[in-house]
DNA sequence: GCCGTTTTCGGCCCGACTGTTTTCAGTCG
């Protein structure tokens, strides 16, 4: 993607001007770089379809900018970045990742010492060159080898999924507290994003060291490295960052506004302060030296005449301007959800009965249940062939007898298998005897773009695959999605009454929140599903809701939150075409 | 270098913390 590779480009020119004290410019560099990786169009394509004038039309984008970026699309160099990368030629980007080390500083450590890359940087640090530099310490030295370290073993951003079960169980430590008055886990885990890069936790407190002493030694905590009165940093052993900041009542609602974020919304937002003469921190909004909000995110959005936006959509993408207008659309919420449509059993070797698992669907206060275990295809997860389909089938019956007095559904699916022609591992004949059927690519991922869009495409016009499962393909950090046209599916979903998962799995969180975005705009409909493997799977719902609200999907986009006989009609109506 | 309900010039988010200083620069979020 060029995007990401220009993006790239100008936050290294913004370090660098920053090193040559330019002032402002350095912002507009990495405005602009934000505005471009959150595109979601390839640049190469905007500028073939208008040009330089299409690229301008970008928020962040003038007219210098759009030069640079048609210099890069039609020769592949940024001239302006090769002369000034001259004067720092060093891997900033791998540099500025160390903890306390900025732009200025890595230029410091390459004229003085030469510093390059990591290497050099801990080649230095060990043999103590760097304490003795101007600006420099013994605890500045100490602070980078420990930022390398921290480096080495951290990989970045870590997904949601991963620190979900700690946060949770950190909150509930703290909340527990009879000094904690208030808590929030902020930031980015707040907004739902699928990696986190550090979790930012904000309490209201009568003993804020007591507070801070029991974070400090939580569960977990490696090291503490950083102790003011208002905040404690720690890194856990897991491989990221907690920051605790303390609050006071009367400034919470702007902590928690401040700190939510994203970046670019609190621009936006800070901007319209600025434009009605208001001053917002994270203290509170100030009207001169008196404040007129604070204590709630109501009140402070309330006195900007904005609405209050969820904070899955805080991200400068459309939501400022609706909150302004009155208009943010009401997103599904965890509790509009009636039932989970993609769940393995024992039949295709998970670990519990269905049963088992429709009694914790109830306990969830679910109406119906969706059983899809894997057919002949997968052996390795001893798939089903049809004979096993028919048994299932008997099993289910059963058990919806006994629940029909509670008004539970079990649904009989399957999750097949799209082969490599987009025909299925299973006959139809079989499939027709189901109620539903969830289809999906789980092998040949390498095909070119326009096979992968065919083979899909197929399978979608089948009559009986009413769902396609975690459509793009894509692990978080571990597999890209495959390369298919996502606008080419979406058209034949439309079509064809296909509905688009979203796999509320941990590793997948897959439809991403962009293409979810996408399905609302054009009117495509989504189911949330957990991927159930195991019973405590279901709670993952939680997770795929997140991820849905970042798409800013209501609850009329997402067919399980219908009642059971409007999910019937949903099933019926793909099928119509059926013989 | 961008942008516009202060609109083609003159603004640009801002406070906390750290480690170095001896009043502050750099970094972070």
């Amino acid at each position: 993607m060029n995007n990401s590779e220009i993006a790239k480009i100008f936050r290294e020119i913004a370090d660098i001007l920053e090193v040559r004290e330019i002032p402002h410019k350095p912002q507009a560099y990495r405005r602009a770089a934000l505005a471009l990786e959150g595109l979601e169009e390839d640049v190469a394509d905007i500028y073939a379809k208008g040009g330089k004038r299409a690229l301008e039309e970008i928020p962040g984008i003038g007219k210098s900018l759009a030069e640079k970026i048609e210099e890069f699309l039609l020769s592949g160099k940024i001239k302006k970045y090769e002369e000034l990368k001259k004067e720092l030629p060093v891997n900033l980007e791998e540099l500025t990742q160390v903890e306390g080390l900025g732009p200025k500083r890595v230029y410091v450590l390459y004229k003085k010492l030469g510093i390059k890359n990591l290497e050099d940087l801990e080649k230095a640090a060990k043999e103590h060159k760097i304490a003795k530099l101007e600006g420099f310490g013994p605890k500045s030295e100490e602070n980078i080898l420990q930022g390398i370290e921290f480096l080495k073993k951290s990989k970045g951003r870590i997904p949601l999924g991963v620190v979900y079960p700690i946060v949770q169980k950190v909150k509930k430590v703290l909340s527990n507290l009879k000094e904690v008055k208030k808590i929030e886990v902020v930031g980015s885990f707040r907004r739902r994003k699928e990696t986190v890069g550090d979790i930012d936790i904000l309490v209201v407190t009568s003993n804020p060291e007591k507070v801070m002493d029991v974070f400090c030694s939580l569960e977990g905590v490696v090291k503490v490295w950083g102790r003011g009165p208002k905040k404690a940093s720690v890194h856990m052993k897991e491989g990221f960052d907690m920051d605790l900041r303390v609050t006071d009542k009367e400034s919470f609602g702007a902590s928690l506004q401040y700190f939510t974020g994203s970046k670019a919304h609190n621009i936006a937002v800070r901007k319209i302060a600025i434009s009605k003469g208001l001053k917002l921190n994270e203290y509170g909004l100030f009207k001169g030296e008196k404040k007129i909000a604070g204590a709630t995110e109501e009140e402070i959005y309330q006195k900007l005449g904005m609405q209050v936006p969820p904070p899955e959509i805080r991200e400068d993408q459309g939501e400022v301007e609706l909150a302004l207008k009155h208009q943010l659309p009401k997103l599904v919420e965890l509790k509009d959800i009636k039932g989970d449509l993609h769940v393995h059993s024992n039949f295709d070797g998970g670990v519990d009965s269905i049963e088992t698992l429709a009694l914790k669907a109830q306990e969830l206060g679910y109406q119906y249940l969706g059983i899809s275990d894997h057919t002949k295809f997968l052996r390795i997860e001893r798939g089903l062939d049809e004979k096993q389909l028919e048994e299932e089938r008997k099993e289910i019956d059963k058990l919806n007898l006994k629940f029909k007095k509670i008004g539970f559904k079990i649904f009989q699916g399957a999750e097949v298998n799209i082969l490599r022609d987009g025909t299925l591992d299973i006959s139809d004949k079989a499939l027709a005897k189901l109620d539903y059927v969830i289809a999906g690519v789980h092998s040949n991922f390498n095909m070119s773009e326009k096979e992968m869009t065919a083979r899909i495409k197929r399978a979608m016009k089948n009559p009986y695959v009413t769902i396609i499962a975690h459509p793009t393909g894509r692990l978080i950090q571990k597999r890209e999605s495959y390369n298919f046209d996502f606008e080419e599916i979406l058209k034949t979903a439309k079509a064809t009454n296909t509905i688009l998962e979203i796999n509320s799995s941990p590793e997948r969180l897959d439809l991403p929140d962009k293409y979810i975005r996408f399905c609302v705009e054009q009117g495509v409909k989504l189911v949330i599903n957990t991927d159930t493997h195991h019973w405590q799977h279901l709670r993952y719902m939680e997770l795929g809701v997140g991820q849905a609200r970042r798409g800013w999907a209501k609850k009329e986009d997402i067919i399980n939150t219908y009642s059971t006989s409007e999910i019937e009609k949903v099933f019926k109506l793909k099928r119509k075409n059926a013989n």
